[in-house]
DNA sequence: CGTACTTTTGAATCGCATCAAATCTGGTGG
DNA sequence: CCACCAGATTTGATGCGATTCAAAAGTACG
């Protein structure tokens, strides 16, 4: 159950994203893991060694609150885990993997190496930061908003571009990254669909008007 | 009510955190600039031109939901307004200023350049945004609380180190950063007064046990 | 075919938003 | 200095919406 799989050095032809960022030297020395479900990638306190990409599956960050109950402050499915700890001397939470999971992982050390000799890969680095301060403020947003049927619709409208939205993982998941009970979402999304405002098919939600 | 005072050449000395950041080139050619309540700092979908640092007064980002009410996705006192859209080529909100407010702006085209040849500069930007990720990722924990008492306890005791809160503005703008009604947080910090879990004297929260 | 999990509906309860009103506060001008 | 006003603080009452617990129906998988 919380076996780490072998390392291997990546292929850089499947994953663009990682392709574009990181100078083809970085890249060199990123491996390519796989994590098993319910394993911990990184834990709180520790110093951060390694930067993680998940190419498939799902990985949380986690803190542990007083009461021994678990905040989520981050779910990636595909995308960096722990960007923001790249300089610090510790991570400030814990992460785990929720399924299976696959990740690319580079050193820090060479990273931080790299960023402080290439100002390109920094900026795109900035980029990249900069992206997800937005990201997350959008979701500040949404969880501000009082009632479940405001959450959804700005989900809807502010998750994806056009008319169609895909449920990432699924709508428990979804309840999640909303913090509501998955109950409440779906009455929210049921009420929805008999207003004529959504249509669900399977993991898409087509937004009518 | 929306005029903007004359801008001045800064005076570094004062602020302590700009003038470990930036260059000195570049805090050379920054300006200060007064904006009164109720002004509009800049607006979405604009080119970015100016970054800005608030050195007093209070800066919120705000969008405006479909039904014309409006959501603030970040309020500033004390720091960087913006900081995400130095790279974008539009703002993604609408700034304005909720108290009359002082600033200091850079230029961005020069920031940019800066930041494109000076790698030691991007890393301390780097560091600079990856704090902010973590804020607001913190904040987004606090607001999947689902209670306002949990909310509250929350930002006790993650907001502040130590054993003191302070309460940035009013009640009133804790409330709204909370995402509660103000009647619900004067209520909550009442019942934790009485449970003798705080104190509160005039801006200070006494945090016990 | 059984087991585990998801999806859905139902009912009870609780907490909060909201509306209302009273008190308190600081600031302004007469 | 006091009268006044605007806003903040506080307490109360009501209704709605969400959580929670429960249970049934649907679905995936070995």
């Amino acid at each position: 159950m919380t076996r780490m799989y072998d390392n291997n050095h990546m292929n850089s032809y499947i994953h663009p994203e990682l392709a574009e960022l990181l100078p083809s030297e970085l890249l060199a020395v990123c491996l390519e893991s796989k994590i098993s479900k319910g394993a911990r990638l990184f834990t709180e306190g520790k110093t951060p060694k390694w930067m993680f990409y998940v190419t498939h599956g799902e990985i949380a960050l986690i803190r542990n609150g007083v009461d021994g109950e678990t905040a989520y402050l981050q779910r990636q499915r595909r995308g960096f885990v722990a960007e923001a700890s790249l300089l610090s001397d510790r991570y400030h939470c814990n992460a785990d993997a929720l399924i299976n999971s696959s990740l690319i992982k580079g050193p820090i050390p060479a990273l931080k190496d790299w960023l402080s000799k290439d100002a390109q890969f920094s900026l795109r680095w900035i980029k990249m930061l900069s992206a997800e301060v937005r990201r997350i403020r959008m979701q500040n947003e949404r969880l501000a908003l009082p009632t479940v049927r405001a959450r959804i619709l700005h989900l809807l409208n502010t998750g994806n571009q056009g008319t169609v939205f895909q449920v990432q993982g699924s709508p428990k998941l979804m309840a999640q990254e909303l913090a509501v009970s998955h109950e409440a979402l779906y009455r929210g999304l049921a009420a929805l669909e008999k207003e004529g405002k959504i249509i669900r098919q399977d993991q898409l939600i087509r937004i009518l008007d």
